[in-house]
Order: C-alpha cells, then sequence, then structure tokens
RNA sequence: GCCCGCGUGGCGGAAUAGGUAGACGCAACGGACUUAAAAUCCGUUGGCCGCAAGGCCGUGCCGGUUCGAGUCCGGCCGUGGGCACCA
C-alpha cells in the first residue's frame, strides 16, 4: 500500500493556505533572495508538464533559502493578455476576459496541487487595471523621453522642448537622422503643434512610424515576427504591408544593453545571442558622390581598407535616390526589377540558396580614393534596413560581392593580399580574411587593421566620411491591432494641418477597455476598437477639443517586460513600486525560464529597465542577475510532446497517481535542468518507493504512527559521516541547481539509515526529513509532526554540517602499474608518501606485474593512489 | 554558411581540481513472503575469457599531451538548438 499522499498532501495545502506560511514580507534583518520562473500564460489547455519542471526548480530554491534564514520572494501571476483568448472570443463570442478567469482558475487549482509555495498575497496579472496603469504609465515614460547621446541615457522631453525653444534644434544632443529639418529658435516658435511634434517623433523613445509589418488577412491582424512561422504552419497568409505602428527606440540603448552583458550570470549561449542580436560593428561611412548629379551615396562599410578595391555600388531595391538616378535608359529595366522584388515574399528574399538578381541604374558613382567611376546597381540582397541602405561592393574580399560581380561581369580586382600569394594573379575565390593591402595606393603594405585605421583617418581628413558604429538591433515594433492588450494612453489631435499622437495625462490612467459586440478584427487592419466610436471619439482633456482615442494596443511583451517588480509591491497604487521595496527585493538573483526567450522577453526587459534605471525608479542597471534555462521534457517515445502524437504527460492525472511529492521530486529526478530529456512513466516508480520507504520508517501499514524504529542514541561512525557529507552536498547541489544529485543524495543517506543496526538516530531522520522538504513538501511536513514536532518544518532552520565530519578517514588507496589498477587497499588518511609507497611493493597482484621490469619511477597521490611506472 | 551545445551500460543518468568509469534510479534475471497475484524485502546485472584467483577490452571515431584522459589539445563523424545576404 502506497503511504496516502492524497489526504496528507491536501491537508497540508490547506494548513500553508489557512496559515499563509508563505507570505514574505521586508525584513531588513534578514538577507533577500528573489527567485523567479516565468509567470505563465493561461491557456485553455491548463498546465503542461514544461511548468512543473521550472515551477519545480524554483520552489524548491525558494525553500531551502527560506530555511537557511532569507526572506525568500516567490510569487507568480499570469500573462493574460495575447491572442489565443482574443481567438477563442471571436469563435464563441465570449469575452476574453471571462475564459481568462476561467483558464486562471484552472491554473491556481492546478499550482495548488503541486504544492508551490508562492506567495500569492503578490499575485499579478497583466489584464487587471491596477496592473496596466502602470505598463501604459511605463509607456507614457517612453514617449515622454528622448534619448541623450552625451549621457547616454533618458531625459524628459520637456528639457529638450525647453531647450529648442532658447537655442534651436541645432545641436541638441540627439541622434537625428542625416536629412532633418532644423529648426532655429525662431523657426521653432512659430511653427505649429503639428510641426513640432513631427520634429520631436524623432526624439522620443516611443514614437509613430509606417512600417512594414506581417499582416494576416484571414486573422485580419498583423503578427510579430516569431508569431508568422506558427501562423505560416495552420495555413494562414501572411504578407508585407505599411501600417502606422508605435515604435520603441531600443536602438538607442543598443551599447548599454550590449556592454552590461558582461556584468550578469547568464548562460554563455544567451549571452551570446543577444550578442550577436544587437550586432555591434564597427566601420565607417563614406560618401560617393554621383557623376553629373547633385546627390551623394552614403555607404556603410567595416572594410574600409578595400576602398579601392570598390568596383560596383549596390543600392537597396527601396533606397530614395533610386527613383532620382536612374537614367532614361534604364527606367523600363529598374521599374520592373521594383515589380519583380515587390512580389517577392520574405522566404523567397531571403532564401540564402538563391542566385543574385539585380540592374544597373545606368548611374556611375566616384570613388573617393581614386576617382574612378564606377556604376551604380540596384539589388535585393542590400538590405534597406541596415547601414544605409546602399554598399561599396568590393567583390575581391566579399562573398556576396564576389558572386554579384561573377553573375553580371563586373571587374573583380584584389586589394588585400593572402600570405605566399601572388598578388597580380587573378582571385578566383574572394579573399575575407586580414592580409596586406595592395594595390590600394597610400594603403599599400600595411596589415588590414592598420589599413582600415588608416583609411578611416584619410576619409575623415578629406570630408567624404566618419567613423560609425552600427548595430543589427533594429526599433521594438511596439502595436498590435487587438482588442485583447493594454491600450495606449494616447490619442490624436488635429489643429488643421494633420493629425499628431499626443500623451494622455497620468492621472486619467488606467485607459481601460471598452465593451464590444464583436471581437471580430474590423478587417482594414485595425483592431476591433476602431469599430466603437463611442470609444475612439473623445475629447483632448488639456483643450477640450475633439480628439481620437489610438485604436492600437500594446504587444504581450508590454506587461511581461517589467512583471517582476510589481511582485514587490503589487497593492501600490500612487506608485509603480515604491523605493523601499526596490531597493530590497531587486535585483532578481535567480530567474528560471526556457532558451527560447533568448532575444526576446531577457532583451525587452533588459531595455525597460534601463529606463526606469535613467529615471531612478530602480536601483540596478541589470534587473537578473543570474538566469538558467531549464532544458525540454520531451515525450516517451524521445519526441515532442504533442496532441497529435498523443504522448502529452499529464500533470493532474501523475498527481492523482502518484501524489505531488513524487511527481516534483521525478521531475528534477529524471535527469539535470538544463538537459532535453524523455519522460520514463515507469521510472517514476522509483521516486515513489524511495518517499514511501520515508513514510514507513515512522509509519505502520494502518496508517498510525510507530516511532520505535527511532532511537535516541549518536549515530554510528560511518553514518554520521555520510549525513555531514550529505547535507553538504544536497545544499551545494540545490545551489547550483542540480537537483538529481541532490536527491539520489538522498536516497544513499536512507538506505544507509535502513542498515544502521541499532536503530534510525532521530538527529539524522529529521535532517533528512529537512533535507527532502524542497523536494517533497507534504509528506516533510507530515512525518516533521508524526515526530512531535508543533508547527510548519518550513519554519526550522536548514541543517548544518560540519566540514570536520564529511571527511573520511580510511580511503581507498588504488594501486596500480603503469596506469592499470592492479590492487585496492583499505589505508588510514594521511600517510606519508613513503608508507603509500611501500604498501605498492608489498601487493602481490603489483608485484607480480612489475615482476622482471626495472621500476622507473614511483608516483604517489596522498590519499588517492600509487602508480608504479616500470618497464 | 556562421555561432552555441551534446555523444558514457538495455534506459535516464553519476564521476563538481587529470587519479577506482558506470553513483542513484528504471528495466531485466534469480530468490524470500503468498493458495495466487500485487505490494514489499534480499541478491545479480558494461562486454568477453576463466571453476576460481585473475586477465583482456570498454566513455562516437582517429591522433596527441601525460606516470595516468570520460575529463585537456588537434582533426573527423553524428546529433540537437539559435541566427541567417547585417556589408
Amino acid at each position: 500500500m502506497a503511504y496516502p499522499f492524497s489526504e496528507i498532501e491536501l491537508k497540508w495545502q490547506e494548513y500553508w493556505r489557512s496559515h499563509e506560511t508563505y507570505r514574505v514580507t521586508l525584513d531588513p534583518s534578514k538577507p533577500k533572495y528573489f527567485v523567479m520562473d516565468m509567470f505563465p500564460y493561461p491557456s485553455g489547455e491548463g498546465l503542461h508538464m514544461g511548468h512543473p519542471l521550472s515551477y519545480t526548480a524554483t520552489d524548491v530554491v525558494m525553500r531551502m533559502k527560506r530555511m537557511q534564514g532569507f526572506a525568500a520572494m516567490h510569487a507568480t501571476g499570469w500573462d493574460a493578455f495575447g491572442l489565443p483568448a482574443e481567438q477563442y472570443a471571436v469563435k464563441y463570442k465570449l469575452h476574453p476576459r471571462i475564459t481568462t478567469e476561467r483558464n486562471i482558475a484552472t491554473y491556481r487549482r492546478q499550482l495548488d496541487s503541486l504544492g508551490y509555495g508562492y506567495d500569492w498575497s503578490r499575485e499579478i496579472n497583466t489584464t487587471d487595471p491596477n496592473y496596466f496603469k502602470w505598463t501604459q504609465w511605463i509607456f507614457l515614460k517612453f514617449f515622454n523621453s528622448y534619448f541623450d547621446t552625451e549621457e547616454q541615457k533618458a531625459r524628459p522631453i520637456e528639457e529638450l522642448v525647453r531647450r529648442i525653444a532658447s537655442e534651436g534644434t541645432a545641436g541638441i544632443p540627439c541622434a537625428l537622422p542625416r536629412d532633418t529639418k532644423h529648426y532655429s529658435k525662431e523657426a521653432w516658435g512659430a511653427a505649429t503643434a503639428k510641426e513640432r511634434s513631427d520634429f520631436l517623433a524623432q526624439c522620443r523613445l516611443a514614437y509613430v512610424a509606417d512600417a512594414p509589418v506581417n499582416w494576416c488577412p484571414e486573422l485580419g491582424t498583423v503578427l510579430a515576427n516569431e508569431e508568422v512561422p506558427e501562423q505560416e504552419e495552420k495555413g494562414y497568409t501572411v504578407l508585407r504591408r505599411n501600417m502606422r505602428q508605435w515604435v520603441l527606440r531600443i536602438t538607442a540603448y543598443a551599447e548599454r544593453l550590449l556592454r552590461d552583458l558582461d556584468t550578469v550570470n547568464w548562460p554563455e549561449s544567451t549571452v551570446q545571442s543577444q550578442r550577436n542580436w544587437i550586432g555591434r560593428s564597427e566601420g565607417a561611412e563614406i560618401d560617393f558622390s554621383i557623376a553629373g548629379a547633385d546627390h551623394t551615396i552614403r555607404v556603410f562599410t567595416t572594410r574600409p581598407d578595400t576602398l579601392f578595391g570598390a568596383t560596383y555600388m549596390v543600392l537597396a531595391p527601396e533606397h530614395p535616390l533610386v527613383a532620382k538616378i536612374t537614367t532614361g535608359a534604364q527606367d523600363g529595366a529598374v521599374r520592373n526589377y521594383l515589380e519583380e522584388v515587390r512580389r517577392k515574399s520574405d522566404l523567397e528574399r531571403t532564401d540564402l540558396a538563391r542566385e543574385k538578381t539585380g540592374v544597373f541604374t545606368g548611374a556611375y558613382a566616384i570613388n573617393p580614393a581614386n576617382g574612378k567611376h564606377i556604376p551604380i546597381w540596384i539589388a535585393d540582397y542590400v538590405l534597406i534596413s541596415y547601414g544605409t541602405g546602399a554598399i561599396m561592393a568590393v567583390p575581391g574580399h566579399d562573398e556576396r560581392d564576389f558572386e554579384f560581380a561573377g553573375a553580371f561581369g563586373l571587374p573583380i580586382v584584389r586589394v588585400v593580399q593572402a600570405p605566399g600569394v601572388d598578388a597580380s594573379e587573378p582571385l578566383v575565390t574572394p579573399f575575407t580574411e586580414d592580409g596586406i593591402a595592395v594595390h590600394s595606393g597610400f594603403l599599400d603594405g600595411l596589415s588590414t587593421e592598420q589599413a582600415k585605421q588608416r583609411m578611416i583617418e584619410w576619409v575623415e581628413a578629406s570630408g567624404a566620411g566618419v567613423r560609425t558604429v552600427k548595430y543589427k538591433l533594429r526599433d521594438w515594433l511596439f502595436s498590435r491591432q487587438r482588442y485583447w492588450g493594454e491600450p495606449f494612453p494616447i490619442i490624436y489631435v488635429d489643429e488643421g494641418d494633420g493629425e499628431y499622437p499626443k500623451a494622455l495625462p497620468e492621472r486619467m490612467l488606467p485607459v481601460i477597455l471598452p465593451e464590444v459586440e464583436s471581437y471580430q478584427p474590423s478587417g482594414t487592419g485595425e483592431s476591433p476598437l476602431a469599430t466603437i466610436p463611442e470609444w475612439v471619439n473623445t475629447t483632448d482633456p488639456e483643450t477640450g477639443r475633439f480628439a481620437r482615442r489610438e485604436t492600437n494596443t500594446m504587444p504581450q511583451w508590454a506587461g511581461s517586460s517589467w512583471y517582476f517588480l510589481r511582485y514587490l509591491d503589487p497593492k501600490n497604487d500612487t506608485a509603480l513600486i515604491s523605493s523601499d521595496a526596490e531597493r530590497y527585493w531587486m535585483p532578481v538573483d535567480l530567474y528560471i525560464g526556457g532558451a527560447e526567450h533568448a532575444v526576446t522577453h531577457w532583451l525587452y526587459s533588459r531595455f525597460w529597465h534601463k529606463l526606469l534605471y535613467d529615471y531612478g525608479i530602480v536601483h540596478t542597471p541589470e534587473p537578473f542577475q543570474r538566469i538558467f534555462h531549464q532544458g525540454m521534457l520531451l515525450g516517451e517515445n524521445g519526441s515532442k510532446m504533442s496532441k497529435s502524437l498523443g504522448n502529452v504527460i499529464n500533470p493532474d492525472q501523475l498527481v492523482s497517481e502518484y501524489g505531488a511529492d513524487t511527481v516534483r521530486s521525478y521531475v528534477l529526478f529524471l535527469g539535470p535542468l538544463e538537459g532535453t530529456k524523455p519522460w520514463d512513466s515507469k521510472g517514476i516508480m522509483g521516486v515513489h518507493r524511495f518517499l514511501n520507504r520515508l513514510w514507513r520508517v515512522i509509519v505502520r501499514e494502518d496508517n498510525t504512527t510507530d516511532r520505535s524504529s527511532i532511537t535516541d542514541g549518536t549515530p554510528s561512525s560511518s553514518l554520521e559521516r555520510l549525513l555531514h557529507q550529505t547535507i553538504k552536498k544536497v545544499g551545494d547541489d540545490i545551489e547550483a541547481l542540480r537537483f538529481n544529485t541532490a536527491i539520489s543524495a538522498c536516497m544513499i543517506l536512507l538506505n544507509a539509515m535502513e542498515e544502521e543496526s541499532g536503530g534510525i538516530p532521530r538527529a539524522a531522520y529529521e535532517a533528512l526529513l529537512k533535507l527532502m522538504a524542497p523536494f517533497a513538501p507534504h509528506i516533510a511536513e507530515e512525518l516533521w509532526q508524526r515526530l512531535g514536532n508543533a508547527g510548519t518544518i518550513f519554519d526550522t532552520t536548514w541543517p548544518a554540517y560540519d566540514e570536520a565530519k564529511t571527511v573520511e578517514t580510511t580511503v581507498t588507496l588504488i594501486l596500480q602499474v603503469n596506469g592499470k589498477v592492479r590492487d585496492k587497499l583499505d589505508v588510514p588518511r594521511g600517510l606519508m608518501t613513503a608508507d603509500l609507497e611501500a604498501f605498492a611493493r608489498q601487493s602481490p597482484n603489483v608485484m607480480k606485474h612489475i615482476d622482471g621490469k626495472q621500476i622507473k619511477k614511483v608516483i604517489v597521490v596522498q590519499d588517492k593512489l600509487v602508480n608504479v611506472v616500470a618497464a
């Protein structure tokens, strides 16, 4: 008979609830520990096995830290805005709030059934107006800020406006586009509100732009990049289309986001992903004038040293100069090409295997290094969104340019010499590595690195260019055309010369969602909110004049970019978070979540955090000190768990079959947390048996307590040693998130206790219960109580170990001959080298193997081995 | 193509400072208990040879460093993930 897990689990869950066991408060007398997992999206499916994996891991850490005397913060909540609830609402005409509440109830029941010790008084919900009020508040901070390029931080836009009013726009510390139309102080004074708004949009950290989006006609909405493959798989079509969008200027923070990666304890792969995603490149912007025209083409290159090898130029098809420089003779060909490009899907355009395409514009540029006229082409291998949207093509030293030049018969010259290669030989493959500059005038003979620096100095001196740093990172498209998301606290006003966006004042937050009759997308690409005139049409609270509300809503990332802060002060209605709470709890000490969020959630959160840091709302530049990725749990057959494969493991069923303690312990016992591992439904019995054995130490078949096997005596020296070793190992392993070996250490300890001849010493058994309590909290509580203790085991202190008592008094000495084990011998620890060597020489089996050979050398590692080298 | 990671018994995995390879658990086999089964308990379990003592082989493959390599170095093969015309 298995122990009555259902009964005791319910009992203790009820105890924890009524005693608010997991309520944690700010306590300056204690060190704090803030542990997090990713708060779930409450889907209609309920929990899947991935949740118990990371949630148990964080729960175990919280429980141990708490017993070690920390104020251990572990809270959760609901990332409840999002597409699935909205799609469900469209289909069944049910308000997403209803389904969301229903799903949350299911999740809550499931989380409770697994015995998690969340502090539910800190529960948050991104769809709660008291929560998203602050999401909107942060958005307003973005909107009302510019990024000061001198101080490298966000500052209030009013300060910039004041400065412009007194000095004009020239020289303001903002990264403005090159063709910005500047205002003198007088012109600014005379400008309309719309004109000022348009100018300031270039400075604000949140701005409106016409941006190409992934438009899905069937869903009537725009998709995030990461949503596209999923929807395409479902058979929906996704097209490129320009729409008016909110964009957050994350690029302003590129350098800080990159630099501060050096300060965090994260998986190297995730740090690398973020570095690559930010994609910093050093190089130069160089201007090429156009022969016979009053335009210049600015290019970005990381290889200014190859300027003498630039034999043609390429503009992206979308480049604004295309229309201006194309000659009459090439006009038809260019138009045809542009049309061809427009028709291509994203997939076709990014297919690396395909042939390079392009067309000549008829115009020529002048290479500033050697004055040569080089043809200007258009090709879609150059992207408008990176660099300047134009390149100088150096086919000798760039794979893509080489391929293109080959396809269109453009000249290829060598300007970098590989070691041991004849510089006059034609290139048969592009040479992209470093070498020595050749055929490059004043650069000849310089190494690539020297030549880069020399050329940058030269272009800067001649006014043809400047040293520049570019990033792959793009600004963050921040609006979705959906109902079920945070409304923007923005209205549009028009004073006769066009609409412009205007922030609502803080006192009007939160801007809540109106009730709608249909969740069906408007079909125009706008959100369902656009179909409600009573909501859209409003008045400007400042002027009382007519205004229209923004009808986009925020993406799901909005609510999740800062939620951890709200756990710390969830009920505060005068501030996002109190300074006291923030200073005490932040930063997050440990955050466990899936690696799939490496460059989304964990980059976005850092960005938001830095804005809050700039305003002194948070005191650490980085929010998450340590991140850890749990691996994936596969189905029994080793393939991904999926409904279609019918190999989904249901947590509810496992809990009712084996109990929460077994399920918790087993998901962690399966293997290293970070590893991808298949589920094995038979293996769970091993852990279940272990808990049963732990139970039967003091409970009989009829469920009565019998402490007769527990003694008040002292443990044998070997058991005492093992106990101290186990206490040390379990603590270290939990700290390092090696739960599988922590559990196996507990199993070894119980195995040894059962072999203890004079019964099990009470102190040892109690220590084992405490060590197991983080993994199996219910059974630990019950046994703790049945031993005659009062209260919860989680208010007791974590067992301590004595380092001296972990040390073995005897060691197994390994005797080797030429590196092969020939004998083993138990000897006292700490013997001298000479003694150990003597053991080896006396061993019959060692003697047999050195017989007839000469001893060259004897290696002795104290307390470990003796290796006799003989030949 | 580039950047990460991983290859250990029949299976999940352990070996945390280069020093006993296979801890712990599953499965399997043998036994005890039982009318029987389940549950529980005891034992065996990397392969090969041997009655035994013991020996040989063995951590994807090939090579190197070392008295000694699962662990370090070089090359290859396989596999999983991320990015992908970023100039």
